[in-house]
DNA sequence: ACGCTTCCCTGGAGGC
DNA sequence: TGCCTCCAGGGAAGCG
């Protein structure tokens, strides 16, 4: 699930919950989710701190530590975190979770375990390892930025508005929606798209980023021109009322409305 | 550079 | 009820 809106969202909710909080105990579950760290060094980087601020870069989350270093979370495809004070209210999958002195509990909860989990000492670095391009609604990227990106690529418009090093963030729902509001075909070929067509999809990816973060990413909130909400196969397109389809983009479920999109 | 496949994991849905 | 296959919003790696 989370793309860039959702992991947001948890950074705000994580924000919240678990700054200025001594960290008292560290589980790791499921060590799984731990990307080259071993559980020891996890542990011993958290206990007995306590996390400052946070940011966040497309889809990873980075929490501040006052030890100077860095809790990177990525959250895979059922990734999400949960703050509790009691047991029976805590989440089915808990990979990792953290204690705080107040007696609270800080859930990281991944059922399938894609996500990842380590500390880090730079988010610049973490960035430029990890081959991170630009954040999709990273102020930097302006409109001429934008078509400078799009100047370098070839390919589908899905493929590249979804290429986390060219601007990372985006994932296979919100790029669909981007698309549906821009009214282009996921596989028109971004080297063929006007200069109208650019504008319009800079436009749409701002503001469907944007409008998620704010509908607090409740799909039942979103405005009734998105197409979020209809993706289903025998849906109606909520603009012209045409059929929903679905074709397979990178081998990943995709749903659009031909009659719009073009 | 791009597209395609496979893999990493779990679990729900649907067919038989 | 059990068994099987397919599918899912994350990403990395390998190959052509």
């Amino acid at each position: 699930m989370p793309e860039l809106p959702d992991v947001e969202v948890f950074r705000e909710y994580f924000n919240r919950t678990a700054l200025h909080r001594k960290i008292v105990s560290v589980d790791v579950k499921d060590d799984k989710v731990l990307d080259g760290i071993s559980e020891k060094k996890l542990v011993s980087g958290l206990k007995g701190y306590q996390f400052e601020s946070s940011t966040r870069r497309g889809k990873y989350l980075f929490a501040m530590l006052n030890n100077d270093r860095w809790m990177m979370m990525h959250f895979g495809m059922t990734g999400f975190l949960k703050y509790f004070k009691n047991m029976d209210s805590a989440s089915q999958h808990i990979r990792i979770l953290l204690k705080f002195s107040n007696g609270y509990n800080l859930a990281y909860d991944s059922q399938r375990k894609l996500g990842k989990v380590r500390l880090i000492d730079s988010v610049y670095d973490f960035a430029e390892e990890n081959d991170l391009g630009v954040d999709a609604l990273d102020p930097e990227l302006d409109l001429s930025r934008f078509k400078k990106l799009i100047a370098e690529r070839r390919g589908k418009a899905k493929t590249f508005l979804m290429n986390q090093s060219v601007i990372s963030g985006i994932g296979n729902i919100y790029s669909d929606e981007i698309l549906f509001q821009s009214r282009i075909h996921p596989e028109h070929q971004v080297d063929r798209l006007s200069s109208k067509k650019i504008k319009k999809l800079y436009n749409s990816m701002k503001m469907v980023l944007n409008t998620a973060i704010d509908r607090r990413v409740q799909p039942d909130r979103f405005p009734k021109g998105f197409i979020i909400p209809h993706r289903d196969e025998g849906d109606k397109c909520p603009r012209c009322g045409g059929n929903i389809k679905k074709i397979k983009v990178n081998n990943r479920g995709t749903y659009l409305c031909p009659r719009c999109q073009k």
